[in-house]
DNA sequence: CTATAACCGAGACGGTACGTCAGGTCTTCGC
DNA sequence: GCGAAGACCTGACGTACCGTCTCGGTTATAG
């Protein structure tokens, strides 16, 4: 999307790339993207609040969902969090819970948003695909890892499938809305999807920990 | 959409709807739809195809996704079929296939252009659910109904999260694209959606099958 | 255009023409043409105010003008004034005067519109021609033919030429609005007409006469 | 209608309105008004024919009316011509011909239909009067003043009404066909509009001169 | 210290589709 | 059969954005 303009030459004659106008562009983005839907958008209101020529728009990003991801991505500077309690499940249950929260607030409901876009534009498909949801599932990979590592769950899972048990209905339910997303039910989720993985210690340790309760 | 008007009296004053332009725009939709995503579908070719007035879109339906969603319940008259092989996972990787194989065909693709129009069109959001979405789910219920009765899974679970442990990561793929959908994907998410919620019986029973082999 | 109902024969078949339907599209019709020209009214619009069939109106009238015309002619009933002084001017005076305030009047005001309606429709020119203005014209032309006998004009006067000296001038300021219509203004073009076919003898007393005052 | 940007400062930023455009807008229209009434135009047709967008007619003229008056002058670069025979009735009868010629030209025919344009649309009415009819009439009022310098009419006399007398009867008959506009009705027009207004010199004077042929 | 080059804002351009309105035709029912 | 009701196809309306295209001006590096 952005150029990555620091190891390019940067001797090109001519006046270079006003960072002004990128963040503007950006900025207005991420602000009418609380106001209305990706689907509203239009690059001729970006522009507009941006005070800027449509021709740049054009320019440095190939089409309205390009700039949204961007101003997206930027606005979530923070790291994704990977939680560590020693637990599979209380790692699991975390970190549903905080991309719950998220895809929920204002600025993450534009998640489902990108998944809608992507529907009906292939390139932006790959590109949502690479810049942010690839980075994300790797970052939190390292919880079904330390898992396996734990022998809490075997060790010839697939920890793709194993994510999408976790993050699929969450994502079904966001988008669909045909169920709810309480804090029980995350854990209900949650818990289904480690035992369908767990090792049979694991789950015997799990069943002792909720008969005693 | 339409007025079920079978069982209405017919007194109404006035030319009555006419047959031909209604199945005529169904059609138009559902070959439209072949050649381009729900997004890319305007009502102005939608009537040129169909060989009917813009008005009479208008006028029975709300928005193209309503014209569309019309035209994609009616070409699937085929009831939801759902398989009883006695064996819950059985059922489960049946079903979950055959979603699949229908939600990846021409015709099937559609589903996920409706979850995306969904998210900028919260009336069409709610139709979907109740028109689609909601009977599709309330049909294939049957399945847990059935494996609660026979002791595979615990009387206790919530079928409807124990679905989205099913449709859940497979909607996640669809729309991402991000994993595939093979055969041995479809029978893992199966697995893991029954070893989440099975008793501890069926645990041990389905343990004790595959060691065997 | 207006059915000749009376002398018609009433046995046809059938449900007779309903009156009160053709007086509710007349009656609709002139308080449409208060609120607005007649180029902005619709037949829509007045089989809406009517309570009435658009196809009744399409079958008993033309078009939207000749329904105008008709609720234009209804509401005149009142005979045109044909003013008999005994002076040629001072009834040229009087009836220019009288028409005058007649064609700036509310009902009058639509006058201007029939003639402007005629422009683009041929058939609604004739129509108009024959309905309204040659009786009109008829009506009035006895001032000349009187002036004639009385020797204030020519014998050889062509009437016709005669007449459009004198409302001529009115219409197009009427139309064009490039000049005032006042008593004064009407009186001087009443004179021009007058002056422009009077006898030397006419003529001669004219000149005595505003000579003495 | 358009800005006089000639002797304008051209600073305004963004793309010069194109002149191409601006041409062939104009020219489409003076070709559909020789084929069609002012009231069957359409803006789309306009564009169509033109080839060029919807939106930029909308930008540069109020109304089609707008545009086909601004045709219809451009059409007319062809100055005004004035007679000057040296004889008031013979300049009348000249102009008059000439004026009565053109209107019943093809080109000029779209006069009436403006005039009826103007009886329902105030703004457009008040355009056509200062764009058009006012310049036009100035320029002929010369031979009203010469008449007077020439004594052959009264000082007095006011030519915006001795205006009406000779071209109110002309209008009239365009617009409502009633009579003929012969070569001999026009001159029997002109000299009751002569007559109407003479001195008494000039008045003997045509006596004498009718009565010696 | 120019010259060249790329950038920028502004905004006009030819288009496409929007959702609405009315036109004129048709088809049904009830009187 | 007439008249109301109203659905039908057609086509223009005026608007909003699309993505492209000039403009005048600005800000860099290269010579």
């Amino acid at each position: 999307m952005q150029p990555a303009v620091s190891l390019q030459r940067n001797k090109s004659a001519g006046r270079p790339r006003s960072t002004e106008s990128e963040a503007a562009v950006i900025i207005a983005t991420a602000e009418l993207l609380k106001e209305m839907p990706l689907r509203d958008l239009t690059i001729e209101e970006i522009a507009r609040r941006a005070g800027v020529g449509k021709q740049t728009i054009y320019k440095w990003w190939k089409s309205k969902s390009a700039v949204a991801l961007d101003a997206f991505c930027k606005a979530m500077l923070t790291e994704v969090e990977v939680p560590d309690t020693g637990s599979f499940l209380e790692d699991m249950v975390k970190q549903l819970r905080s991309v719950t929260r998220f895809y929920k607030s204002a600025a993450g409901s534009a998640f489902c948003q990108f998944l809608a876009e992507a529907q009906s534009d292939g390139e932006f498909k790959r590109t949502f695909l690479n810049v942010f949801l690839k980075p994300r599932r790797d970052a939190v990979r390292v919880i079904w890892e330390r898992a396996i590592q734990r022998n809490e769950i075997a060790a010839d899972t697939d920890p793709e499938i194993a994510m999408d048990n976790l993050y699929g209905p969450l994502i079904f339910r966001l988008m669909s809305g045909h169920g709810s997303l309480s804090e029980s039910v995350t854990r209900q989720i949650a818990r289904n999807a480690f035992l369908g993985i767990a090792t049979e210690k694991a789950h015997a340790a799990y069943r002792k920990r909720t008969s005693e309760r």
